[in-house]
DNA sequence: TCCAGATGGTTGACGAGTGCAACCAACGAG
DNA sequence: CTCGTTGGTTGCACTCGTCAACCATCTGGA
């Protein structure tokens, strides 16, 4: 498949296409979130389902963490989680090592709404994904994760040589 | 890598990774993206270098072509073009097939700040993923179009199914 | 020929989402 | 104790996308 050139252009058409087909997947990812957070609770904003899905998997996190994590503002972790506690999905708990500090963690409602979705994404993603083998989908789940670490530390460099 | 079990769970890992790594990558994106519009003009937003970006890669195009394969909002491409004309990015003619309709297609000065933040790119990618060889950025690029037709496919099924 | 419906495009209203900055409360080092 | 830092909340501004109403134009059929 490559031509074994390695030259300028070929790199140059592969980060063209790669920044393009991330933008038509960002908008599509979109909509499936936005569709995923709605299973899981008809009241429950796209945004906050990251969130929600990060808990889960990091279990509890003060908000200034998980707004490091997700490189979003902690104004905006702050008016989810107050929608999540709203909508019953959060429990918070004041940090018993810092009195400014609550821990956040899924409810025990919350848990059992996410673990009901993770068993229909699943399927989901069985169905979308069908023509996926294991080794595929491992291999490209590797490359995003990557991805993402090579962004991040692109970050970090960055953030460190501005003062 | 892979156990080769093969088995439920497996998969279920794979796509919750997806998921997480996904949602990461948008937030990421979004930022990159932010940058890289502010470079081709000061005042142009981050969504309207979609669109232009699109132009540059499919020529002269009307707005509702543009709308359908962004899968955005015709209301939004409107705004984004008008955006984009008052910028002088954009050269707008009407269509001599359609009276209703008109062609967009890049301005000069549009293909000029394009084409010279394309080599900006080039290098910025050069530096970001100097640690990934062509065959695997080329490998991840074709993933990204697979899942992105795939994600298609998926849609196109579910907007026949209702009616 | 003329009308009804479909289509291209614009616009206004609205809600989601986020960053920024100001602010308060609590921590911690000097 | 004081000062700078940090966790968290809130108001403001702005981007963005969707929905719906609207006008102009095209198109097929009576």
């Amino acid at each position: 498949m490559s031509t074994r050139t390695s030259d300028r252009t070929d790199r140059t058409t592969a980060t063209r296409t790669l920044e393009r087909e991330l933008s038509t997947l960002i908008r599509r990812l979109k909509r499936v979130v936005a569709e995923r957070a709605s299973e899981v609770h008809p009241d429950l904003q796209p945004a906050a389902y990251w969130i929600l899905t990060h808990l889960e998997h990091h279990g509890s996190q003060r908000a200034a963490t998980v707004a490091d994590h997700l490189e979003l503002d902690k104004g905006a972790v702050s008016r989810h989680v107050q929608h999540l506690l709203d909508l019953g999905l959060l429990d918070r708990s004041p940090d018993p090592d810092d009195g400014r500090a609550t821990l956040l963690s899924l409810s025990e409602d919350g848990a059992r709404r996410l673990s009901a979705v993770d068993e229909h994404r699943r399927q989901w993603f069985d169905e979308v994904l069908g023509s996926w083998d294991d080794d595929e989908l491992a291999g490209f789940a590797g490359d995003l994760s990557r991805y993402n670490r090579t962004l991040e530390q692109a970050r970090a460099v960055r953030d460190a040589a501005r003062p």
